[in-house]
DNA sequence: CAGTATCCAAAGGGATACTG
DNA sequence: CAGTATCCCTTTGGATACTG
């Protein structure tokens, strides 16, 4: 029982780091929103994600889409055009977040529904 | 075709709206991990969670328990003991956040397994 | 077009001390 | 026990201007 309570309490420990991790990499006002974009046209351009996301600046959405690379979120790939043109597409491993993405979503909608009735 | 471009438009935007909603509630360093500890044991009392959450304070718990309870995910509970003890639980709404950061926990352990290689 | 650089205001959050 | 209050540093993020 003991022993037990010691495995639950490391796993448990374990779960949290996880979730932490998960939440780390997602955190902010605006990393889900540019996943969502690029995600939605498959690929895209960094003045076309600056439309999609309203509000963002392009300070902010260089800046995202570098931890966004770093994490093995997004692949940036850099046309030769002039003058140049970049786009970003998610990596396999970006694409396993759109599960997620799709049940926050869905939550958010009930959520709003509970808390402002509409 | 272009008014099927304006409805998945609407679409878009709402969906960015309903995820923006979600990511809100759930934002910041300690909201997932306070909600994972409440969870994890049902009903949990104020000094329990600080020992659960490594690392927060005090004034920080308190904070984010308050929020927890406008958005309807937690219940506060004051309990009739000398001196007065505080029990918090998961609302039916916060039970609906399960599935959720069961996935963002799995989701972070593959991460992490990606990014650090362990 | 795709960013960088700089400056600044607001929010987040830790440490410590205090209260009913 | 379950918080509040205060102080203060750090991080986030907006505005504007500039560059290859």
């Amino acid at each position: 029982m003991e022993c037990q309570a010691q495995e639950f309490k490391h796993e448990y420990k374990k779960e949290m780091r996880a979730v932490q991790d998960a939440m780390y990499v997602l955190n902010g006002k605006w990393k889900i929103p540019i996943i969502s974009a690029i995600c939605y046209y498959n690929k895209r351009r960094f003045s076309d994600i600056m439309k999609d996301v309203e509000g963002i600046s392009n300070r902010m959405l260089s800046k995202e889409l570098k931890e966004l690379e770093m994490n093995q979120i997004v692949n940036r790939i850099v046309l030769n055009t002039q003058p140049i043109t970049v786009q970003y597409e998610l990596t396999q491993h970006g694409l396993t977040l759109q599960g997620i993405i799709n049940n926050l979503t869905d939550w958010g909608v009930r959520h709003r529904l509970k808390i402002t009735g509409k």
